[in-house]
RNA sequence: GGCUCCGUAGCCAAGUGGCUAAGGCAGCGGAUUGCAAAUCCGCCAUCGUCGGUUCGACUCCGACCGGAGCCUCCA
């Protein structure tokens, strides 16, 4: 066995952390379990392709680490109440909260059909009111928070480590302060709670009325769910500053203990051959102060806003879009689009192929086959012979170094070889000898617990089936007699005849030994 | 300006102080096929530029050029 044993016996995994720009092994609060917790959406949009690449990454973090033998609690927040809903619902003419329920149900469809299904729970922020509030009356008796004018600050100079997680000194984030500069002590202090205003939902508190600041939000709902000090802390590396070094503040400040032992970021997600996040603001007119060149480049960015999650499903299949965002290093930025996403596609569909392949040669379903968990897969992986052993082998050591998902799909590229190579070597489309179609199932069986891993392949490809479904295959069978009556009598014209017109109304044919097969391109 | 990070083949993208620098897409040659498709085999990079450290660097250090994120409650 190529994975090292951990004292608690699972093995031994790397992840490497922001906090301390170092991979570490995992070792968790509580042996064998691991709190994780992500940032998840401000709800009052429906989400774009940027907001699904964190739960996707964050997921297959969790299905490996459940597969290797970890319980796995992850919680995914949902900030319901900020600036953003509120205008956001007056300009529909709705309440926050239904505005707020729209989009959660929206995120959670698009997170599903991208096969995200493992989150244990999503709090929403304004379930949670009473906890925060407690968790800033406990800053304020610390001394770390102070009210001012219905507003409640944290105060940065009170904390000795503010800026750890991003190296910077309280002096550099100073900026001008904002709008309510003058309600706090120093400008690079940030707002708990904060006063409502006229007509704004609100909660009573010992301030007065108001809602909570976005930090805090985190802060208390991770420690309700997930305790002081947890595993895992994840999110996009757009929220490492501010958002992140202030929920250390605020958490650390409060219970004297690290708040996670993990701070794991993913890189953002760009336009193919554009300047820019996908989702992130156009950059304004205050950065043309700079050179020519600068100004060339901002000029590119302003196209950087993203299209609804569903209108991109409705040219991509979902297993492309997961595909691509793992055939990249987590910690990397992601060039999306077209071009990107259609390659994707089409290295995808040398799996369905084998799939395919297999169902033909064995009768089994790939889908329908059991993902194991990794120790029946080490029980079971000799049966698989001995290439499929070390590529089994590279794949999990590639996931054990910080979930290198780009490599470990690599293993599965050169899987999808070694089964193809092994069906052509014994011949088993045409004759079935038992011995070799036993390893041929143990090959597949431990490629569905691979990609199992990675939430891949989990459902059949949907079809995209009309009432014809049925009429159409009749027809093809039809279609596919005659031709091969042609070609039994050596009418080559007649037979490509077919095959052409058919290619060209988009069905492939494939001769095949023992048979046509034909797929919709 | 400050803080992070990146620059690998036509495109995308892993990776390592020293054996043949993963994998995908595209392309080329071959096997197979009546011809194709699919499949298999083979080919296709000296790692932004310039210096330095080292017996040896693409991998470490420095400078420069180019790109990204954050410093503005954006995943």
């Amino acid at each position: 066995m190529a994975t090292v044993e951990s004292t608690n016996g699972l093995p031994k995994i790397e992840i490497y952390s922001t906090l301390t720009r170092a991979k570490a092994p995992l070792v968790t609060v509580k042996p064998g379990h691991v709190g994780m917790y992500l940032c998840g959406p401000t709800v009052y949009k429906p989400s774009h392709i940027g907001h699904m690449v964190g739960p996707v990454i964050f997921d297959t973090v969790k299905r490996y680490l459940v597969y290797s033998g970890w319980q796995v609690t992850w919680v995914v927040n949902v900030t319901d109440v900020d600036d953003k809903i509120i205008a956001e619902s007056a300009v529909r003419g709705t309440t926050m909260a239904k505005l707020a329920e729209e989009m959660t149900a929206d995120y959670l469809e698009n997170l599903a059909t991208l096969g995200v299904t493992s989150i244990d729970e999503m709090p929403k922020a304004t379930d949670h009111i009473g906890t925060i509030i407690t968790f800033i009356e406990g800053l304020i008796a610390k001394g770390s928070a102070y009210a001012s004018d219905g507003d409640v600050y944290f105060d940065v100079t009170r904390d000795a480590d503010y800026g750890k997680l991003t190296n910077r000194s309280v002096e550099s984030t100073q900026g001008e302060g904002g709008s309510t500069a003058d309600r706090k002590r120093s400008a690079a202090d940030f707002a708990l709670w904060k006063k409502a205003k006229a007509g704004e939902p609100a909660w009573e508190s010992p301030w007065g009325p108001g809602r909570p600041g976005w930090h805090i939000e985190c802060s208390a709902m991770s420690k309700a769910i997930l305790g002081p000090h947890f595993d895992i802390h994840g999110g996009g590396l757009d929220l490492v500053f501010p958002h992140h070094e202030n929920e250390i503040a605020q958490s650390e400040s409060l219970h004297d203990c690290p708040m996670a032992t993990f701070w794991m970021h993913n890189g953002l997600m760009q336009a193919a051959g554009a300047a820019g996040k996908v989702g992130g603001r156009p950059r304004g007119v205050e950065d043309a102060a700079d050179d020519a060149a600068t100004q060339a480049a901002t000029k590119i960015s302003k196209s950087t806003g993203a299209e609804p999650f569903k209108k991109l499903l409705e040219r991509h299949r979902p297993e492309a879009i997961r595909v691509l965002l793992l055939s990249t290093h987590y910690r990397s930025p992601i060039h999306f689009g077209e071009e990107p996403l259609g390659e994707s596609a089409r290295a995808m569909e040398a799996f369905e192929r084998l799939f395919a392949r297999f169902q033909r040669v064995s009768g089994k379903a790939f889908y329908t086959l059991p993902c194991r968990d990794r120790r029946a897969g080490d029980a079971a992986v000799a049966a698989a012979g001995d290439e499929v052993k070390a590529l089994r082998e590279k794949f999990l050591a590639a996931m054990d170094d910080d979930f290198n998902t780009a490599i470990a799909i690599a293993s599965l590229f050169d899987y999808v070889r070694v089964v193809n190579k092994f069906i052509d070597q014994h011949g088993l489309e045409a004759k079935k000898p038992a011995a070799e179609l036993a390893t041929l199932d143990a090959m597949m069986l431990m490629l569905r617990e691979l990609t199992g891993v990675l939430g891949l392949f989990l459902e059949p490809p949907q079809k995209a089936a009309g009432a014809d479904e049925g009429l159409v295959a009749k027809l093809m069978e039809l279609v596919i007699e005659i031709r091969a009556n042609a070609r039994k009598s050596k009418d080559f014209a007649t037979a490509d005849l077919v095959r052409n017109k058919l290619t060209e109304a988009g069905i492939v044919l494939e001769d095949r030994p023992d048979g046509t097969g034909w797929s919709k391109k």
